[in-house]
DNA sequence: CTGTTAGCGCGTTCAG
DNA sequence: CTGAACGCGCTAACAG
């Protein structure tokens, strides 16, 4: 039987107020009581029950708010889905969650979202920061203040956060070069696809492709690396150019919108393997048709899930998170997913 | 603002007791009068908070046992881990975890620690079925006296559980196979070491990896198939007896104890390719030197940490969960974990 | 058959 | 400075 705030109380022989002052450290208080209090409860492990607080907290309506830094992408779509989840799950707790769409990488407009969610009376915060000027600098403030803030799957150059969940950006790159290298072999010749350098985590992905195809001992050659934009039509066009222009390319690793890369693939005889981060409807696809050989993953619906439960329970239960949460890449081949 | 039971027997005029009668469906209650109410709650989209039964929930001390098959193993050590992290958070709604840990492979030590659970006044039952007589008997008529029971990374001929929880074997077989064809390329020669026949997923688990391999398409050739026994010592003299025996043997995918394998690993001229199942810290070591290409990972700690919700939910909130729970496998490659 | 009430553990408020 | 009391939503026991 865990031990209660009325076990403590009728263990120090005070009431059950008292100790609760004692503990929080709020109201005036006999500081020789508060010390006695405080060890009788050491010693009786004694932990706050989560679920009466929950009870407590319904009345109280706080919000946990959610600003996105981009829209319609098969990604972030997953990740929502983890958030709503979460959102779901909460609920009885008394605790909403309220989502903000963000045009593409918009900076201002994100920091706007960020004003009116306090404006709506948000107690948290998990975002998705652009890198840019106004955003860290808002985001600084916010954090600065005591507002929780949780980063989710992305960052900022400084941790300027109560939390960041993320996939380690730079071995993931690693892992997929790593994979293509196993998978197309010796002497092949290789075109990465990132996306927009904007995201910090995707510019560490890319250099981890990088470094591992230019490491010496690496036997593939990269032909060349293009950065895309989140557009269908623009990167498609980039990567057919590029195929197109170096037709000594015959393997592909692609972060990005699938659409966008169809084409390129249709044309079997010159991309021979092809390894793909995330995993969308449309890699799926891609996938189980033979187009490409492997698919990346950071469990996504798993991250955004977190993000609302990080910040929950430090809400609830002044649980402090890890600074870090880091997701697992995981590799997907055919086998996996048919 | 969620709807509770209060606002129904306010919009129906009668008193809070009775609309939780209604919606039971417990005690007498006159016929009309419950089919009103229920229509209301319907209507008002009434839904019970689960945190306030947590609270009520708590003077009620219930209890979920844990009924392992085997001991000493690393893969079940972090089932366990994700076990005992769900048992504490679900503390304080009032519910109890005991772990019953049993004897290898023992089908009449698990029946007794069924019974054993039972006595000690268990609620539901979290189970790594043998598949036995003896233990389907006696899960088959706890779960049709209604007594909920979950099988953990394991199952049995029948589903006679109310939830099934574990990863897709026959697959997890293939993706075996299939990365170490990518990994050790045509013409390779294979030794498989799969473990005890015993549990019917890793009988599927071989089915997978054999079926592949004995696909006409697949350019590999299998050696040999050796079913291993859990015990260190015999597995490893097993092992090496094979790759003594069969000199052509050039590759290996492994489901077992490092220990056992780690001598056939030493020597680096015969085995060129290796992929193994979980990821002990050994295996972890295994892949960080080099000794093998690729872990297959079917994460463990998930599914102990699920089987425990999934009780949870269902004794707390009549939460019905789906018979089956599948977990992905993942491929992890030296560059995942360093 | 139905209404009332006492808690579950905690947070807050109001007297003392 | 401290104790007592109420309420969060739900359940169970009891009174009518």
């Amino acid at each position: 039987m865990a031990t209660t705030l009325k076990d403590i109380a009728a263990a120090c022989g005070v009431s059950i107020g008292t100790v609760e002052r004692a503990l929080k450290g709020k109201g005036r208080i006999n500081p020789e009581v508060a010390e006695k209090v405080r060890k009788v409860a050491k010693e009786m492990h004694y932990r706050p029950n989560i679920v009466a607080k929950g009870l407590v907290n319904r009345s109280r309506k706080y919000k946990i708010a959610v600003v996105l830094h981009i829209q319609g992408n098969d990604f972030y779509d997953t990740v929502m889905a983890g958030v709503r989840s979460a959102a779901n799950e909460i609920l009885d707790y008394g605790i909403e969650t309220q989502i903000y769409p963000c045009p593409d990488f918009d900076a201002e407009a994100q920091v706007a979202l960020i004003d009116q969610a306090l404006a709506d009376g948000a107690s948290a915060l998990a975002i998705v920061p652009i890198d840019a000027p106004a955003v860290i600098a808002r985001v600084a403030r916010l954090h600065e203040s005591g507002f929780p803030v949780v980063f989710l799957t992305a960052f900022l150059p400084e941790p300027t956060c109560l939390c960041s969940i993320h996939c380690d950006y730079y071995r993931s790159g690693r892992i997929g070069a790593s994979l293509l290298q196993y998978l197309a072999g010796p002497g092949s010749r290789v075109l990465a696809c990132m996306p927009s350098y904007r995201m910090l985590g995707n510019h560490l992905r890319k250099d981890g492709v990088l470094d591992f195809i230019r490491n010496p001992a690496c036997p593939m050659e990269l032909v060349n690396l293009v950065e895309l934009t989140n557009n269908t039509e623009k990167d498609a066009e980039l990567i057919s150019q590029q195929v197109r222009l170096h037709p000594e390319i015959d393997s592909l690793i692609y972060c990005g919108n699938a659409k966008s890369a169809q084409l390129v693939l249709q044309d079997r005889t010159q991309i021979k393997h092809a390894v793909f981060y995330d995993l969308s409807p449309e890699i799926r696809d891609l996938l189980l048709n033979g187009s490409i050989d492997a698919a990346i993953t950071q469990s996504p619906e798993e991250q955004g899930h977190r993000a609302i439960m990080v910040l929950f329970q430090y809400i609830t239960g002044h649980t402090v998170p890890p600074e870090v949460v880091l997701f697992d890449s995981h590799i997907k081949l055919k086998e996996s997913i048919d």
